[in-house]
DNA sequence: GAAAAACGTTACGCATGCGTTTCATTTTCG
DNA sequence: CGAAAATGAAACGCATGCGTAACGTTTTTC
C-alpha cells in the first residue's frame, strides 16, 4: 500500500521530523549513522562491517569508527563470529531499539500533521 | 489529509531515503544543517541568524557555521539588511531549491515503495 | 605447513563542527 | 550626544569524522 505524497508534503515531513530531532536529541547522530543504525534494525541479520560498507558504498574505517561511536552510546554492540573469528558481528540493543521506536513515533506524527 | 504510517513504514521510509542520501549525495549535511536549509526553503521569510538560532533552539554561531558551509556549497545566500545594517537577511538560491527538491523527490519515491 | 587472502582495526594528517567568549558595527534610548 | 543594547561574526581550544595506508589476526589455498 504506496503513500502518495506532493512535494510540499514530502519536505514538510522531513522538516518536521529533523526539527524535532535537532530540538529534542542530543546526539546528533550524522547521516551516515543513521543509515548504519537503520540498516542493522530493519534488514536480517547476520552483520558484518564488510558487508555495511559494500551496501552504504563507504569505506570499511566509516564503519568500524560509526560503531564505536554508536557502541558508547548503546545503540549497538559487537561481539566476534566464534566460527570465523574474523569476523564480527553487530548486535542490536534495548537502547538501539527503543532510540529507533522514537524516531519512527516522530515520523508517524508528522505524518500525521501533514497537509494536503 | 494526514498520512497515517505503521511504525514499520516510518522507518523504512526514513531508512530508504537516508540510504539514497549517503549513497548519492557527496556533501553529507549535518542534520542541524538540513533542519536550518530546510526552514529557509519552508517558512515564509524574512530569515536572520537569531530567528533560526531561537527557532531551532541552538546558538547563534551554529547558525552563522552552517551559513558558512552552505553557502560554499551554494544552497543559500546572505545578504545585509539596509534598513537596519544590523541584521543579516538569508535569500535561498536555485542551487538550493533543486537541491530540496531532489531530496523531496526521494522521499516521494520511498513513499510509494512502501509495502503495508 | 608456508604463502596468500580476507577481515576488522588502528594510525596518520586533515577538515569540519561544537560551545564559550570576545569583538566590531549599528541602532536605540535617556 | 553618549551610554547601553542588539546583532552577527570571529577567535579559541576541543571533539569528532574523513580517506588512505599500514597493521595484526585468522582462515584459506596450494
Amino acid at each position: 500500500m504506496p503513500i502518495e505524497l506532493t512535494a510540499s508534503q514530502a519536505l514538510g515531513l522531513w522538516y518536521g521530523v529533523s526539527l524535532d530531532q535537532v530540538r529534542m536529541d542530543g546526539r546528533d547522530l550524522t547521516l551516515r549513522q543513521m543509515a548504519i543504525l537503520l540498516h542493522i534494525y530493519l534488514v536480517p541479520p547476520p552483520h558484518t562491517v564488510r558487508g555495511l560498507a559494500a551496501e552504504l558504498n563507504v569505506t570499511k574505517p566509516v564503519i568500524t569508527r560509526a560503531l564505536d561511536t554508536m557502541g558508547e552510546l548503546g545503540l549497538v554492540d559487537r561481539i566476534r563470529d566464534e566460527r570465523d573469528r574474523r569476523n564480527v558481528v553487530i548486535k542490536r540493543t534495548v537502547g538501539g531499539a527503543l532510540y529507533l521506536e522514537k524516531l519512527g513515533d516522530r515520523v508517524r506524527e508528522q505524518g500525521r500533521r501533514l497537509s494536503p
